[in-house]
RNA sequence: GCGCUCGUAGCUCAGUUGGAUAGAGUGUUUGGCUACGAACCAAAAGGUCAGGGGUUCGAAUCCCUUCGAGCGCACCA
């Protein structure tokens, strides 16, 4: 159990002779830190249940925790506010626990089989930077999760069958149009035909054939015809569309890869065919279908709903199924196979009234048993500067691709002249635009939309990536020039100052942000406190020399304090997948 | 039409079981390197928390209302 934790415990514990047993009370950081470094709110909670002023209580609590040696001074303030001060010995020894194991300030939590579907990139369709989120989030979310203690399977969901795969085929189609897959009369087999494309090309050709099919309905029509019969099995179409997922696939995997953003699972749409058939003749055995406009849908109303609930849709009256039927069959094949207490959805906020149909249709038709625990997290919308939404499907976005070019350039000119290495120089410039990147998007919170310019990304001073790991590199290297001296290891004997009491404090508080950010779902809170704890460090190391102190147990203190922070960093960092660099 | 979300410093954003004096970065102005790495540190200025009403010891936060913005609403994904 994490130290701070630990304390709040022990204050409820010797409140167990008190009238106020029952009651458990929370122990926060505190408001004011000029006044205490942590305050309980609950007597002005308590004053209602027991009939008496909030002061009263207030009081009778301090004068129980007064007495213990871990307290330097605890006081009574205003309508009720408890002030705790801790005292420099209990601050000393907490940071000599941590010291042994940074796992001391972690509360680990019952551990659960998590499956996680994040990502959500589109075969033949170009990375682009509204997929960043989906990316970085959905990373950090299951890093921190394992961190916390939990099992975790993740699942790219490549969107890899429908209308898209269908405007991809017309086009080529019509660029290549001799191609044995066009040729009615072809015996041969479908998987010998020389033909080769690059990603290049292939993102090119989404874009194309989206414009021509919205212009002409002919075009549409064929999309729609050859979306069908892929979706059928034409044996044709789908060699042609199985080399075009491993071409996209591999280039898709090499930028989420960039992005540290990694798959125990790279399964998509179409591998829920394998299951429609079982899952179809289960809804039919259990009258789940009903008949509307020649489609077979499932009514998903509810007694309770204030607004029209449209039923979902499972068969087309074209025989065809949709996104939503083959959602279904993934989240049937998942509890078969992987058993998981929790599925977690991660997607565009806009898609929520989606997910709570088919949620609904999973518990209806028993699908998912109430002990799955179904849940969708939804991320704000990238806007551009004019604040309405990026389009998706037109050639508009910037790739992330490009957006990685772009932050590397920036980043490459401003490296330490004596990294002269043309490679190094590309690595380490990859790596701090990488750490731009990735921490811009981690600092909004999940739900805000945000507006996408390259401005926010490419800015490299102040709240950014780069700050991060440069403070963490100075950090690394004063260890190291201690090192050379001959000191190897730190403990905490003294504290001298209030930044190095605030530094402490807010090591303590590293358990409580990890927990609310897992249960949250968004990294937006670590990630403010990594650079808070950052900027205290370096606001401590900017007054204090600390190779040249001479006090030896003021100087292995600061060394120790200066550990303690840089691991902790190295543990934040790695949950968001950023990468550390020796120099920069 | 029905439903959901949002409106906080010039800009981009934090800020929920209601808590003391509303924060950060950036931008503007100013100071600090013959060095434990200046991609850093220090300081100043910047607010009617969209407007109005209510609930209470206490409201950016909860309720009502007005104005403004975005999103979603069965055979797309």
């Amino acid at each position: 159990m994490s130290i701070i934790k630990d304390l709040e415990l022990k204050i409820n514990n010797l409140l167990q002779n008190s009238n106020y047993a029952s009651d458990y009370l929370n122990l926060q950081k505190s408001f004011r830190p000029d006044l205490s470094d942590y305050q309980i709110n609950d007597a002005m909670k308590l004053a209602k249940k027991y009939h008496d002023s909030p002061q009263n209580i207030a009081q009778n609590i301090c004068q129980i925790l007064k007495e213990d040696g871990d307290f330097q001074e605890v006081s009574l303030a205003g309508p009720g506010f408890i002030n705790i001060t801790l005292s420099n010995s209990y601050l000393i020894d907490s940071m000599n626990k941590i010291n042994e194991d940074i796992y001391n300030n972690i509360d680990k939590e019952d551990p659960k089989n998590i499956f996680m579907d994040y990502g959500g990139a589109n075969i033949a369709k170009t990375l682009h930077v509204g997929h960043l989120r989906s990316a970085n989030i959905g990373e950090a979310v299951k890093r921190l999760a394992q961190t916390l203690g939990h099992h975790v399977i993740s699942d790219v969901h490549f969107g890899d069958i429908g209308r898209q795969s269908g405007m991809v085929i017309y086009e080529i189609k019509r660029r290549y149009p001799h191609l044995s897959y066009f040729d009615d009369n072809y015996q041969g087999d479908y998987n010998d035909i020389n033909f080769e494309i690059t990603p290049e090309e292939l993102g090119e050709i989404y874009p194309k054939a989206n414009i021509l099919a919205k212009q002409d309905e002919q075009v549409m029509q064929e999309v729609v015809d050859i979306t069908n019969e892929l979706e059928k099995g034409n044996k044709a179409y789908s060699a042609l569309w199985n080399k075009i997922k491993q071409v996209s696939i591999k280039d898709i995997t090499a930028i989420y890869n960039t992005l540290n953003t990694t798959f125990d699972l790279l399964e998509g749409e179409s591998d829920s065919y394998k299951y429609l058939d079982e899952l179809v003749k289960y809804f039919k055995d259990n009258n789940y279908l009903e008949e509307s406009n020649n489609a077979l849908v499932i009514d998903i109303k509810n007694e309770t709903d204030n607004s029209p609930m449209p039923p979902l849709v499972v068969i087309k009256s074209n025989g065809g199924t949709l996104y939503a039927t083959r959602e279904l069959a993934n989240l049937y094949s998942r509890i078969k196979r992987f058993n998981p207490d929790e599925i977690w959805y991660f997607a565009d906020l806009r898609q929520s009234l989606y997910f709570e149909q088919v949620f609904r249709a999973a518990r209806k038709t028993k699908i998912a048993p109430d002990s799955v625990n179904l849940a969708f997290y939804g991320f704000g919308t990238m806007n551009g500067k004019d604040g309405k939404p990026f389009k998706t499907r037109d050639g508009d976005v910037m790739s992330l691709k490009d957006l990685i070019k772009i932050i590397t350039d920036e980043t490459k000119k401003r490296l330490n002249p004596n990294i002269v290495k043309e490679t190094e120089k590309q690595k380490i410039s990859q790596e701090l635009a990488i750490a731009a990147l990735k921490y811009a998007d981690l600092i909004p919170a999940r739900e805000t939309d945000y507006i996408f310019s390259p401005e926010t990304f490419t800015s490299l001073e102040g709240k950014t990536g780069p700050y991060l790991l440069y403070s963490t590199i100075r950090m690394k290297s004063l260890l190291t020039n201690a090192n050379k001296e001959g000191i190897t290891s730190y403990n905490v004997s003294t504290l001298n100052g209030d930044s190095d009491r605030e530094i402490c404090l807010l090591l303590l508080e590293l358990p409580i942000i990890l927990t609310k950010s897992l249960h949250q779902k968004s990294l937006n809170e670590l990630a403010d406190y990594i650079y808070y704890l950052t900027s205290t460090y370096n606001t401590f190391y900017a007054k204090h020399k600390i190779l040249s102190e001479s006090n030896m147990d003021l100087k292995i203190s600061w060394l120790a304090i200066t550990n303690l922070v840089y691991k902790t960093n190295l543990l934040i960092l790695e949950i968001f997948g950023i990468d550390i660099p020796e120099k920069m």
